[in-house]
DNA sequence: TTCGCTATTGACATTTTGCACATAGTGTGG
DNA sequence: CCACACTATGTGCAAAATGTCAATAGCGAA
């Protein structure tokens, strides 16, 4: 019964995913390629994603209009890298990423700060009123 | 070319999936029926959730334990109610997630924080030395 | 040539999501 | 009784998103 990469332990899902928005902003610093914004990436916490997911965001975002892409001149080893670079239509999109994760964020917090109202309150009942 | 409900305004994704933790967080204050947990999401912001995806979501979590349901004995209106009750295993689930929010919380943190930073130094840059 | 590293891409399986619709009991109006 | 509205839950399917593996490809070293 495969159930994905995670083992039984915790629960199943990952609550944010936020490569897109990532990788808008680290391309609103300036033209990157692919893999070099690969490696940017453990500095947002999402340092143990799969080189191909990166790539194929950066694909997506490009047919979006978001990025547009060319292949850089100078090799300095390896093959022809492409060099991505961020769009006004992507500015925005960034922007609106930045509301919504606003919003989630609050979201979060809601439910955070529930739990630990939640916890707290339940614990002094237990040592009040119940036992 | 559909691409969801989302139609070409905005980012094409959502940040968090909460679903999950809101309901097991619902069901730490004590038993109740999937209908009453459906319109308490609202206060969490999930409030324009499809019920077949909060009933599904029900189901899975009794799949692995973390719930348990039977029917209701009363019947006040309408068909039979099922009444969902959290267990020890589902409560471990509830502090998975808020362990796996609170870190998201840090990286959606990380990554606004970085985007004011460095909208804030490209007006700088704008008004002082370009133009 | 083969190996290892840098870079990018393609293909496929699995998971998640959104939606439409099916079922079912109860109360109301004709 | 029948149609209808409201409460309450469950099924099935199609599309989208996600995860993993393997392929391609240039370059330098052995």
């Amino acid at each position: 019964m495969p159930r994905g990469r995670w083992g039984g332990r915790g629960h199943g899902r990952r609550a944010v995913r936020m490569l897109e928005p990532v990788l808008l902003l680290l391309l609103h610093h300036g033209p990157a390629h692919g893999y070099t914004l690969l490696e940017r990436l453990t500095e947002f916490g999402l340092g143990d994603l799969n080189p191909s997911m990166v790539y194929r965001m950066l694909r997506e975002m490009e047919a979006k209009g978001c990025v547009t892409s060319t292949w850089d001149d100078e090799r300095t080893q390896g093959p022809p890298r492409r060099v991505y670079c961020l769009t006004p239509q992507g500015d925005e999109v960034l922007a609106s990423w930045v509301q919504d994760l606003t919003e989630s964020r609050q979201k979060i917090d809601y439910l955070l700060n529930a739990y630990r109202r939640h916890m707290q309150d339940h614990q002094e009942g237990e040592a009040d009123g119940h036992g």
